[in-house]
DNA sequence: AATATCTTTCAAATAATTTTGAAAGTTCAA
DNA sequence: TTGAACTTTCAAAATTATTTGAAAGATATT
């Protein structure tokens, strides 16, 4: 395969990996073009080489800079601002559950709280039926919630060991 | 809070939940409905109750019977087929991994791999950067993968031991 | 303070996804 | 074999999400 080719279907794929587990496309498809670039990247680059819209690439690269996954880089006589990726994967990977723990499940956390406490009679199935399933999810939730926090406190290599070792 | 406005209320977070995490909006909704069903829904019932649309409603139950959250449950002398879900969380969660697992990391596995054998230079910064995201993206991936096929063969509970006792 | 360079915003346009509903398909009982 | 009861399909419509680009906002330079 030639670089060109590679380096589109790298794109496209990073893209389609992002996308489905938790930041948009058009976002990991600039983080993809960032982690492949030696040097950091301006604006116009980004547009240049994704073809997309300045608007769209400068609010990209603000969500991406909030997820923390580009940071912004200052060049000594340079007007404009240049972007350059986290290269380290298992980092990037991190900070996706990072902010996915705060962003989506801590909110879900608080409305399960707050369905517990609906009214009703236990004599009731209808009733009942709503409380289980509510107390099932949310003790399934607090213990992914609990799994995740744990495990991006972890080295990469010592979660895999650890799990290893519980199968040997 | 009443029972129907919990149970709006449920509905509605649970879709949220569902589709952040992996299946559609609809498909998590319809098994929110299943979920807090005393008794087992016939597709009619469950248009009634979500408001939407016959083949919608046909399609969503097969998706989630393809994804194993929901089964089919024959009555005797009915014609129609009715619908539960499955209400062990644990269970759901194990099986929508499972099945990301398969849509969604497998395939990209094999990309990472052809692209590794991008042609050229070890010397050209270019191809070098292209190459080394390559691979570390492929360690964390078949990593997590790895993590998540042996999460799936555990207890929930035997996980966040191990996980807690790395803590104590 | 005027100008040039770069960044941000956001209403409108476009694209992608989801939903609808009517028609076709299936199954079964009479 | 007919038709009633139910399920499936899918093109078109509706809805949602994303993208654009031009205008407004900054900021540094002369």
């Amino acid at each position: 395969m030639k670089y060109n080719e590679a380096k589109d279907k790298f794109i496209q794929t990073w893209g389609t990996l992002g996308s489905s587990w938790g930041i948009s496309r058009t976002m990991a498809q600039v983080h993809a073009l960032l982690l492949i670039s030696p040097e950091s990247l301006c604006t116009e680059e980004v547009m240049e080489e994704l073809k997309i819209s300045r608007g769209n690439c400068n609010m990209t690269i603000r969500d991406l800079m909030d997820w923390g996954l580009v940071y912004k880089e200052l060049k000594a006589g340079e007007r404009r601002e240049f972007f350059r990726a986290e290269k380290d994967i298992w980092k990037v990977a991190k900070q996706i559950i990072k902010e996915r723990r705060k962003r989506e499940i801590e909110p879900v956390l608080g409305v399960l709280e707050e369905l517990k406490q609906v009214e009703g009679n236990k004599t009731d199935k209808k009733h009942k039926a709503l409380v289980d399933a509510v107390t099932n999810i949310e003790s399934v939730v607090e213990k992914a919630d609990f799994a995740l926090e744990k495990a991006i406190k972890l080295d990469e290599n010592a979660l895999i060991g650890t799990l290893f070792k519980l199968f040997k």
